[in-house]
RNA sequence: GUCCCUAUCGUCUAGAGGCCUAGGACAAUACCCUUUCACGGUAUGAACCGGGGUUCGAAUCCCCGUGGGGACGCCA
């Protein structure tokens, strides 16, 4: 059986506004659009509807664009920008004013605040009453002189518009639930639900995957499909993510940047596993790469109520994926973050032999550059931490030690035996030596295995910083 | 108010009428490992919102409540 690739190409687009940087919800519905286009072999539209003027602003835009990168959902076609489409929107208006699928309207907007204080003071749902609506055999209002129209569209008067969205199931709207939305303002430019119809046709988008705050205008964009006698693609949409307090996320509370992830020290791996995970399941896998994701990412199995961001969940994630990164990727994002510190890891130890050291105990990147900053820097215990584990019987035990250390084969099972014979001669146990020896070494009595932080750390430094406190 | 969506452990979820004594993961608790702190391992507690149906049988299907969310803009 032969088949037609070209017109069952998967199309799929994300499509922000450029008010405000890429947040959580966002970046996952960006990263299901353009799973489910790799995972048929599709194309992954970039869109930014910016048409709302009075607040995108370019910096929004890079904002967006910097977080697709980090995330690594790079888009094949676009970035497309609505501004720069007037023309076409402007063209399609007209063409369905003289077809009669839409029409001017003058009801100031005072007018229209009224109509819908009453409706709702009349407990009805707030809507326009189509007063400017042509009709067979009705006689419209003289339109007002000097009074620019809007145009609306012709939405129909009965019947129900109905799609069987792909993770909600099938969903029905009454035509007499919708009333004649604003398709072109007073100046003339057009309103969202009308441009995003124009670019999912002109675009040739097939699946249309975006938040389920777009459920309610759905009915209006197929019904103007309809009139352009448009393809109606097919919908998913996705449930909200709740904050970690289970409340809704917003400017004002609790959303933040994706990049803002990266500052805080997340691998985009951790996130992008993270975000697979909320809302969309494979039987019980939890820990799936990139490549892993598209090739298991379907549009069924997508949970279709909302969910709870969990920042728990998230760090052991992150943990999962430091533990198992490359110490070659993790050495350039340690040194990424020590130079935001201003700390050169040029000089002093091997930085991967550093970060292998500690990959497998720490939860975020910011962490483990924590724990390497000691080894680039002169660290010095605070004085508390010198009384409790400096005492005098310490350091005749780090004294003895440093004779040994002084000639010592510099690997680690000959520094492992130089610290076990320490203690054999002076009767002491392990952490006796072990513990003041970090305190002076790293200014703090937690650490790796003793032995193997010595061997990276390199003779010069360990005797430079024991002779600091003998 | 009206319309639309939604409901399994604290959280993310598995579950497509019998496989469910409801499974996994995070988190929690306990123990083990250990030169410290982690890591790791083992174990334990923890859920089908309520009420009606349908059916021999319902977490799964239907209806009604209730809770939660979304929408009702010349915002997107």
């Amino acid at each position: 059986m032969i088949l037609f690739k070209a017109a069952m190409t998967v199309r799929t687009r994300f499509a922000p506004s450029p008010t405000g940087f890429l947040h959580i919800g966002g970046a996952r519905t960006a990263l299901f659009s353009w799973a489910y286009a790799r995972r048929h072999g599709g194309t992954f539209i970039l869109r930014v509807e910016d048409t709302d003027v009075a607040r995108s602003t370019p910096e929004a835009v890079q904002a967006i664009l910097d977080g697709m990168r980090w995330l690594g959902l790079e888009h094949d076609e676009g970035p497309f920008y609505q501004m720069q489409r007037m023309e076409r929107y402007k063209a399609v208006v007209a063409q369905m004013l003289a077809a009669g699928s839409a029409y001017h309207c003058y009801t100031a907007p005072e007018e229209l605040d009224h109509l819908r204080e009453d409706q709702r003071a009349r407990g009805e749902k707030p809507r326009y009453d189509g007063r400017w609506r042509p009709e067979p055999g009705k006689t419209l209002p003289e339109p007002p002189a000097g009074v620019a129209p809007v145009v609306r569209f012709r939405n129909p008067l009965d019947g129900v518009v109905a799609w069987d969205d792909q993770v909600k199931g099938r969903i029905e709207f009454a035509n007499a639930e919708l009333d004649d939305l604003i398709i072109a303002r007073a100046d003339g430019t057009p309103t969202y639900n009308f441009c995003v119809v124009v670019d999912d046709w002109d675009m040739g988008i097939t699946h249309v995957i975006r938040g389920d705050d777009h459920v309610n205008n759905t009915p209006r964009q197929i019904n103007i499909l309809h009139a352009l006698g448009a393809p109606v693609p097919l919908y998913a949409h996705l449930s909200m993510i709740l904050g970690d307090d289970g409340q809704k996320l917003s400017k004002r509370h609790g959303a933040v940047s994706v990049t803002q992830y990266d500052e805080d020290g997340y691998l985009p791996e951790a996130v992008i596993n993270y975000l697979g995970r909320l809302g969309w399941s494979h039987g019980d896998e939890e820990i799936f790469s990139r490549e892993q994701f598209v090739e298991w990412f379907g549009l069924d199995h997508i949970t279709p109520s909302a969910a709870q961001f969990n920042t728990e969940k998230l760090n052991w994630l992150n943990q999962h994926y430091i533990k198992h990164a490359a110490d070659a990727y993790l050495a350039s994002e340690v040194a990424r973050r020590l130079a935001w510190r201003r700390i050169d890891t040029e000089s002093g130890p091997a930085l991967e032999r550093v970060v292998t050291l500690y990959k497998d105990r720490v939860v975020n990147l910011n962490e483990l550059a924590d724990t390497v900053e000691p080894f680039f820097v002169e660290i010095h215990a605070s004085a508390e931490m010198l009384g409790t584990h400096l005492t005098a019987d310490a350091r005749t035990a780090l004294t003895a030690l440093r004779s040994r250390l002084a000639e010592v084969e510099w690997q680690k099972p000959a520094l492992s035996a130089a610290i076990k014979e320490t203690c054999a001669a002076l009767g002491i146990k392990m952490p006796q030596v072990a513990i003041p020896l970090r305190v002076a070494l790293l200014g703090q009595p937690q650490s790796p295995s003793i032995d193997a932080v010595l061997e990276v750390m390199g003779r010069t430094a360990v005797l430079a910083r024991l002779d600091r406190y003998l």
